[in-house]
DNA sequence: CGCTACTGTAACTATACTTGTTACGTAACC
DNA sequence: GGTTACGTAACAAGTATAGTTACAGTAGCG
């Protein structure tokens, strides 16, 4: 399918909102930087916002902003936020018929297992925030040899 | 989409042919089992030869059998073996364009995130094996009841 | 008040990935 | 040589996603 970038979107807008600190920044601007479409990135805003993690307006000098610094919302917030469903699935088995008496019992352990994975996974997005990745980047501008006129807003 | 339950069929599978001993299972028996299709078990049967972890003969009395015992095959490494791609996707940026010139930096830095977190995913994975999925379906048909007859082949 | 610049959302298309299915060539065992 | 099973191609169907257009609603501004 088109590949899922939800999360990806989220980070990309999260940060841009966080740089732009107080300001107010419309879907367009944002799309520009992710190169995507203005709609694309309502409606990962629209989840967020959902979980309240950003603030919208309506209107002229409208757009949407952080409800909090980017050092309190952590990557897991931000993937909870636009990817509710689990990260692997497991076949929904034959309601009730299964020719076999113990393969009914595998679905439901197998989705211990997989859920088990995933908090490892979540666990790890726990560790950073929005501040964190915001400095990655700032960082790996400054390794490319990029230039930033100040050391101000991240 | 049709949900990729690729992970799931190759444990379920490999648990099948644990079961089987050194007996050779057949892509339909499994099939069967796992309410599935005989191609969909050999596809990812395929996979999983190609990643040494089971054996395939051809031909009468042929099929598939377990080239190590259950106890030493991790879930990490039929994971590995089904699905080589990463969980999660960055969007392919606008080759070299890119109005913000901080956009360019983003994409690289949010896979390095999302590779930590997976790592994560991967280590839960690694502390398990196919004998403790086997062991864990095990347990849920005595918890519900249900006999089996020996206490041999798990 | 009216203009303008935004959001929210529906509707639709295009695309990509996966499963399901049929088909058929090939290999192994009896 | 016949039977059984794999390997794989080919194709249909289902579904999630991004992309796009369109438009109603709302909020600030002059």
């Amino acid at each position: 399918m088109a590949t899922n970038t939800r999360f990806a979107v989220a980070i990309h807008t999260a940060g841009m909102l966080a740089f732009a600190e107080k300001m107010r920044v419309s879907s367009e601007t944002i799309a520009r930087s992710v190169s995507t479409n203005p709609v694309v990135v309502r409606r990962v805003i629209a989840l967020l916002a959902k979980h309240g993690l950003v603030e919208v307006r309506k209107g002229q000098a409208g757009g949407a902003a952080l409800c909090r610094p980017p050092a309190d919302i952590t990557l897991e917030e931000l993937y909870r936020a636009v990817e509710p469903q689990p990260l692997m699935a497991v076949p929904k088995s034959a309601p009730e018929s299964a020719d076999c008496p113990v393969a009914r019992f595998v679905g439901p352990v197998l989705t211990e297992f997989f859920a088990n994975a995933e908090a490892g996974y979540i666990e790890r997005l726990s560790r950073f925030t929005l501040a964190d990745v915001l400095a990655a980047v700032e960082q790996r501008m400054a390794d490319r040899g990029v230039m930033r006129r100040k050391t101000g807003a991240a």
